[in-house]
DNA sequence: TTATCATATTAGCAATACCTAATATGTGTG
DNA sequence: CACACATATTAGGTATTGCTAATATGATAA
């Protein structure tokens, strides 16, 4: 693993590390949606959640397709499904302590 | 998967989403360590990896435990083992997206 | 007890990420 | 063509994160 590969995998990890993107990934966890039903579903504005969409495509962990006048975005393959599982898993030994962690570097 | 448990995912992901912290789970990943020897095997600065350290036990990702003046830190268990080859195994997927995403959100 | 080593903490600045509002693009429809 | 709808892009301010340098704590050894 060179450090070329590290920023890449930070990269990637990135792209999971924030609440609307998580649940933008929720969202399209088992079909693909369009934007537009995604801005419903999460309650939340067009221009963000495009901007978070590009991201997710940007760093392969999302893939887009265009219908007519509208885009379709679905979870790239059973990998990233793997992962948000496995998050969950995680999620799960770790509750307490992330509950009573409010901070990040200090 | 309620809201808070939302929050509480993107907190335990936000941990990964660091080079240093990478760089950290990475260095333990096999055995534990002490902070001096984190410091010389990264090239780190002592207080940056100090505050990384701290942030990644108080996510509950790492565990640590003090011996004499030394002290020293793992990963928590199984689990964050296993994510972070997972973390390997869909960079193999998405590498070539990643390399040329160099923005996060615009 | 004084000195030294290992680690943690704090403060403040620099960099990055995120959000909203405004605007642009692109597609279908009357 | 003009208009409406779906989505993307840009600009900018605000908030969050991460870094370095300085200092504090705590343990061992001379």
């Amino acid at each position: 693993m060179q450090n070329i590969d590290i920023d890449m995998k930070v990269k990637l990890i990135h792209g999971f590390s924030n609440k609307t993107r998580i649940q933008i990934l929720e969202c399209i966890k088992n079909q693909e949606k369009t934007v537009s039903q995604i801005v419903e579903e999460i309650s939340g504005n067009q221009s963000n959640i495009s901007q978070h969409l590009a991201c997710l495509k940007g760093c392969g962990i999302i893939v887009g397709r265009n219908e007519g006048k509208y885009s379709y975005y679905s979870l790239r393959n059973q990998h990233i499904r793997d992962l948000l599982t496995m998050f969950d898993t995680v999620l799960g030994d770790v509750q307490n302590d992330v509950a009573c962690c409010d901070r990040h570097i200090d």
